[in-house]
DNA sequence: CTGTTAGCGCATTCAG
DNA sequence: CTGAATGCGCTAACAG
């Protein structure tokens, strides 16, 4: 019955008896850090095996003041975009034997306040968050106890806290004035309720390049909504409902975009020909709805990587004191629905 | 200049002292184990909250034996089935406190293996493997360390450890009875390369099904390949270019599917008329292909919450001693490419 | 080349 | 109602 095998974990203290050594000794075989003789480290070594002993990363940690953790805090591990941001961290962590400790929070500030908070309680190496909210005194306060934190996502950069995003005004803007060329006239914004992050730098590059086109700009075609499926099919529903309805409608990413097409299936439009719906983040699923998803990529894998890279560099101390600030350039991708 | 602040962390002595109390009455003032004077509680109360401090989970875990982190193992945390079994797992390990420790290994056995050894080193308070493979020497030494282990996905069940898993098996019968109900005639069957777990047991079904419909069963109507839309495509386009080509392809997954459904377009092939294709896991991406993927549900989400449910029964002792095998009814999902 | 010891931060037994 | 002391498992001075 191996599930019942209470039989406890060896420690070092065990190896060290029955290879009748000290407990150094065994350190010393395991870390290379001092030279062991041939023959001692032939015995230890014998006996690791025998007993299967597997050094206890929670005591080493406690010892070092290292845990080789790093915290992935994200709105929802099940909106495609964040697998691949979770994926590109874990490819540039891996081989330097960390591991990602992942929590969603659906973007509701006290999930976040409470999992940031876990993530100190754990003493994480470093912690990367992507969180829509404007205010987020955990994470300072993360950064304040000497916590490695890189932002995920175009928020304002705080001193001295790395940030890694798409160039979201950029993004925006360019995704407006692909619509622009194609001769939409009304076009819309749906977008979350914050007022900062990677949303609202979105609908900043919006307003510029409707600006720049000399086209005016109006609040009520940017609409606020819960930034998932559903919400983006309700911000849709609003926007069909109004007596100008927009000709095209620019979401704040896929998911949502997805949501948007729903409506429009259900409004009984086509797109584009109706109404355009454009996307952004360029998921693996925007390829293959009907129509297919025009949007805009802003490669969440090298992201994710980049992210790993700026950590490792907190971690050894090889990276510049000041704050950096990674910028993905953005690209649209062309195809039915817009 | 946030990053820098090298402002230690602060312990619990450092509270004491600021109180003016001993560590035995902070740690009692924390965890309730003990009366406090109300005087004594607030005043420490008050010291904790000006320090900000963070009760260290290191110390806590080293000296209470219990980390309240549990490992996920997985192939590939960008697959779309995996975060929603990701998801469920935190729904309910979450109120309990506990987080979850993701590793993708890409079903690398040698990956596997280091990713769980890693998860034993860390002292996870529970294990959910899911992987191709049949023999899993680490796995059975975690759970004989005493760590609750269960498997997910449809391996032959091990003495002492829980599975939780679609009935692969059923699954592979509903879907070929879904497609001989659909007058195919000549079915193949789309699977990764190992002979054991979830893939095999689909095949498996896939056989019994065909041989009570007295239908011929051919060896190379069975393309083994690697388990990614890549891989599909490629074990596609073997299949297409059989002299016997078949009428209908069964996918180990959708993912897989993905990849048959490009290597069929590729071929200039429209789906289903000239061949069907069916995936496995209804992933919501499923749902928005064209044609829209025929595929089989297995409700990932709830399966990550009963592991997460099973998990947390072996740790409160709660749990019947003998395994447990929870299997999750498939459903076909007829839609337009089958 | 090897061993003794202290201490990382905490929960808990034993003793007031 | 409160404290002192021990040990969880490990690394790194310090001392041969």
């Amino acid at each position: 019955m191996a599930q019942q095998g209470r039989r406890r974990h060896v420690s070092i203290t065990d190896v060290a008896a029955q290879a009748g050594v000290s407990i150094t000794t065994v350190s010393h075989v395991l870390s290379g850090q001092r030279p062991v003789s041939a023959a001692t480290t032939a015995k230890v070594r014998q006996v690791i095996a025998e007993l299967g002993y597997e050094p206890n990363q929670l005591a080493r940690g406690l010892r070092l003041q290292r845990t080789n953790t790093v915290a992935l805090v994200i709105p929802d591990i099940t909106n495609p975009f964040y697998p691949l941001i979770a994926r590109g961290l874990q490819n540039v962590l891996g081989p330097a034997g960390m591991q990602v400790l992942v929590t969603s929070t659906d973007a509701d500030p006290a999930a976040e306040d409470a999992a940031v908070q876990q993530m100190i309680t754990r003493r994480v190496d470093g912690l990367a968050f992507a969180g829509y909210q404007a205010d987020h005194r955990r994470v300072t306060a993360a950064a304040e106890v000497g916590i490695p934190v890189v932002l995920l996502g175009g928020r304002t950069a705080r001193p001295g806290i790395d940030v890694v995003s798409a160039d979201d005004v950029a993004g925006g803007e360019i995704a407006t004035e692909y619509l622009i060329t194609r001769a939409y006239r009304r076009i819309a914004f749906i977008t979350g309720a914050e007022r900062v992050g990677s949303p609202a730098n979105r609908v900043l590059g919006y307003r510029h390049a409707l600006r720049a086109a000399g086209m005016p700009y109006s609040a009520r075609l940017v609409v606020r909504e819960e930034i998932s499926r559903d919400g983006g099919a309700r911000a849709m529903a609003r926007l069909l409902s109004l007596r100008q309805a927009p000709d095209a409608v620019l979401c704040t990413n896929d998911v949502t975009a997805l949501g948007a097409l729903d409506a429009a299936k259900d409004a009984g439009l086509r797109v584009p020909r109706d109404v355009a719906v454009m996307g952004f983040d360029d998921i693996e699923i925007a390829a293959l709805t009907t129509p297919a998803l025009t949007t805009v990529s802003i490669r969440p894998l090298e992201q994710g990587e980049a992210i790993g890279r700026l950590l490792l560099g907190r971690l050894d101390g090889s990276a510049p004191r000041a704050a950096q600030r990674i910028l993905f350039d953005p690209a649209v991708v062309p195809r039915e629905s817009a």
